[in-house]
DNA sequence: CCCTGATTCGC
DNA sequence: GCGAATCAGG
């Protein structure tokens, strides 16, 4: 694969959007996320965060460079080089303040059903309680293929954020979560008589 | 161990 | 320019 206009694009705006290095080249697909950092670097908007702000004004105090780091393994330091030329290029939000509303829910993620439904034994419950009291807190850019997606909490308030625990493989949540979202259906007996 | 980005350097 | 290997950190 290689780095086509279309592609760079796409790199440009999930990385603008927080995604990691890793997510863009899955969704890139045929790169790494080694590549995609390499690609990153060399556009030269390695940081997302805002380092030149007002555009007319001074420079960079340019001093404290040229630092012998300790680098075991390396030999030289050059440190990095402080493009002052990348600027105009990135320049997307200066900053929106406006926030109207809570952060909505982001589409894409497979959000599993509220557990709210069938019924669940007391026990299954005091898990339930049990491991939302562990959860990592996760935030939703920080679930992975192999984290627990369960959403724990109210999505419209702060107190939000997913189980992460370890996934169970294949499954998007836990062992536990797995068990009360596949729930195949009542854990009653069935609503026929036949149970005696 | 899972993940993250940063850097180096042979290609 | 590219990206694997590696580094450094959470």
């Amino acid at each position: 694969m290689s780095w086509t206009d279309e592609r760079v694009e796409t790199l440009k705006t999930m990385w603008s959007e927080g995604k990691s290095a890793s997510q863009i080249a899955k969704e890139l697909g045929g790169v790494t996320r080694n590549a995609v950092i390499g690609k990153v670097h060399r556009l030269g908007l390695s940081n997302r965060s805002a380092p030149a702000k007002t555009a007319t004004k001074e420079e960079k105090p340019a001093a404290a460079v040229a630092e012998a780091k300790p680098r075991p393994a390396a030999k030289e330091a050059p440190a990095k080089a402080a493009e002052p030329a990348a600027e105009a290029a990135t320049k997307p939000a200066p900053q929106q303040t406006q926030r109207p509303n809570k952060p909505l829910i982001v589409a894409g993620q497979p959000l599993p059903p509220q557990p709210s439904n069938s019924e669940i034994s007391e026990e299954t419950r005091a898990n339930l309680l049990e491991l939302e009291k562990k959860a990592r807190k996760l935030s939703l850019m920080q679930l992975t293929e192999r984290t627990c997606k369960w959403p724990i909490g109210d999505p419209a308030t702060e107190e939000f954020w997913f189980c992460g625990h370890p996934c169970k493989p294949g499954k998007p949540y836990c062992e536990t979560h797995v068990g009360v979202a596949f729930q195949p259906m009542s854990s009653r007996r069935d609503r026929k008589t036949a149970s005696r």
